[in-house]
DNA sequence: CCGTATCCTAAAGGATACTG
DNA sequence: CAGTATCCTTTAGGATACGG
């Protein structure tokens, strides 16, 4: 790995004894780059779920529309197009009827979910950190608005 | 009920002969739960960024807004918000004028750089193979349009 | 300098109805 | 069964103006 490449930004960057790895323009959020798209992709409302169910087993259409339980037909369809359209998804039609469509996690797939999985695990690690976080930065919050509250009334 | 409520959807599982070692449904997406929370917070439009930024050094609002350029004060406000509140982001205001607020990544939120990292070097290990997919598919599609058009026209 | 408040637009996503 | 097509609501987020 090597330490920052293309550097940009002009910043001096390290004087914190610290520093990234790679250079976080490269995968500047706003712009169509891979990362951007790919993590819209990974965080979108169904995807996550849909490429963990099917890194179990294979699902067809109806099967993962009842076991996602509360998506619309229209975004399963949508979930499911982009994900092939990325190769992380494999839809396999059969020429029977009533139609039958498989749903398979690629290779590619698999190696994704092993990666956001990476993401659940540490979020289930620090839920209770966050948790406390949030509680006392509420905490903090209400017992300021009743201070200035009461500054206002005096 | 469905078969299975902490196990859950009645899966024989296996059938594939891989599964997952957590449960699906405790992150299930939909709800509010933690790490549906998370993976909002780190997907969205400027969070990332912002993270990433931190981690190489504590920065200040005006830098921050000049680095992410293109961000709104508003949204920054409300991205670094939300950090803050999580625990990931430590906000200091240093009681002089004009006013100085510095924003610093906690060492929670190291972590979860950290392991934003991993899903970051998947995607760039793995753009070309995505890009490739997306255009085999893209290449399928025009196909089928051109093939069922000319089929219409016959 | 560091925000908050207000307004406004675009996009995501649900509900529903229809089709091969 | 496995989708499209259409409509409609909700939300994310930009632009702008103002305040401590």
């Amino acid at each position: 790995m090597e330490e920052g490449t293309s550097q940009s930004l002009g910043s001096p960057a390290d004087t914190a004894g610290h520093r990234s790895d790679y250079d976080v323009w490269q995968w500047d959020a706003r712009e169509d780059c891979e990362v951007r798209q790919i993590l819209d992709r990974v965080a979108d409302k169904w995807s996550l779920l849909a490429i963990a169910l099917l890194d179990r087993r294979s699902l067809r259409f109806t099967e993962l529309k009842r076991e996602i339980d509360g998506i619309s037909q229209r975004m399963l369809t949508r979930t499911l197009r982009h994900l092939e359209r990325d190769g992380l998804v494999e839809r396999t039609v059969h020429p029977v009827v009533p139609p039958r469509v498989d749903y398979a996690l690629t290779p590619l797939g698999r190696t994704l979910h092993a990666t956001i999985k990476s993401l659940v695990v540490w979020t289930e690690a620090h839920q209770e950190e966050i948790a406390r976080a949030r509680a006392d930065y509420d905490k903090r919050e209400a017992d300021l608005r009743e201070t200035s509250a009461a500054g206002a009334a005096d």
